[in-house]
DNA sequence: CTTCGCGCTTGACACCATGTCAAGTTGACG
DNA sequence: CGTCAACTTGACATGGTGTCAAGCGCGAAG
């Protein structure tokens, strides 16, 4: 089951997606991203009226395609601070080279755009809670540092693991995802967890 | 001494850094910023000919106004690793607050203008080598964590004091600059220092 | 077979921001 | 008074987004 039904817009948020994703191609113009899907530029102003709305579109598809609740079923169930620090974890960094080209499109709309900015703070916010949750569960098992409130723990957690930190690590610095993982880990696990190491 | 001879264009940088900085006005026209420096439009294309060419110099003015040098002049001057790692982020966390606009200006640009991403790349590139010489003192004293190379150290360091991290704990969280100064502190020592902390 | 309607195409156009060009104004200074 | 430099006014080119209108092809329903 795909998210779009109609296979002309499949084909325009393919297209999209993957001009996004073509970081030579920028800045990214919507009749490129209509040629690219094969079709009239007015053509795909007939199923997404703006360039916001089209860039949301393609957010949502690439949420789906990239199955986002498997991703963190494993975060979501895990009760005890410290697993559920690695679990959202890894699954936030396999869970990133999918979206981070749309993700920085959207951003990139926010001032702009009304509907792409709460489109983004949407999704920023989800990203947020389930830093929270995370804290939430380290100091229920007395695992938070003594030196961070829960908030400040969270927003630090949270600032940590951003898709623009995602992006600099691997695009300016060459990282793989893996190793991003590994020393987000590294780095969350020494910040927010508090005593003996 | 300031950095521009010209009143019209002390005015005219003014006038940009002003407008950046006022979120509200976002985002921000060439014929915005002119009518807030007083002048016409096509007055400050006599003396910036681009908008990409405007933003580079307003980066330079906030640069030579908040006397970048006089910042890092004691975290340039510190050889212990861990006093670097003191003074580099408080130098750098005083120091932001002053250029945040403009730079988040400029990395706008990037995609748009080859003189923006070279002016961008080069401010960057500033900040990772003093991220580097850190590192390097660190690793010197047998302070840093065997956790990490001193690449990944390096870039490590650098995207935790990122322009995007410090926006976001100042905005999106509402930090102060010495609330984010006192966690990126605590969390570079725990994430970059070796043995027992 | 005809006709209707839907999805698409072509092509023109309005809008707006950037950047250019030309002509005119003002004021300081010789 | 003449000149030069800085600035103004206003028109215009360019390029991207978004709109509008007319037409075409094709499948389904009459």
């Amino acid at each position: 089951m795909s998210s779009v039904q109609n296979p002309t817009k499949a084909k325009i948020l393919t297209a999209t997606v993957a001009m996004l994703e073509d970081r030579a191609a920028r800045p990214v113009r919507v009749a490129d991203i209509a040629k690219r899907a094969g079709i009239s530029r007015q053509a795909l102003y007939l199923h997404y009226p703006t360039r916001a709305e089209l860039f949301i579109a393609a957010a949502r598809h690439v949420d789906t395609l990239a199955d986002v609740d498997r991703h963190f079923a494993q975060s979501r169930a895990a009760t005890g601070g410290r697993e559920k620090l690695s679990a959202i974890i890894e699954a936030w960094a396999s869970y990133l080279p999918n979206v981070v080209a749309v993700a920085a499109a959207l951003r990139d709309l926010q001032d702009t755009d009304e509907g792409a900015a709460a489109a983004y703070a949407d999704r920023m916010g989800a990203v947020r809670d389930g830093c929270a949750a995370t804290v939430a569960a380290l100091a229920a098992d007395g695992d938070l540092t003594p030196a961070l409130s829960e908030m400040e723990a969270t927003d630090a957690l949270w600032t940590l693991v951003s898709v623009e930190s995602f992006e600099r690590l691997t695009n300016a610095c060459g990282w793989t995802p893996d190793a991003v993982a590994r020393v987000w880990h590294h780095m969350a696990t020494r910040a927010l967890i508090g005593g003996v190491c």
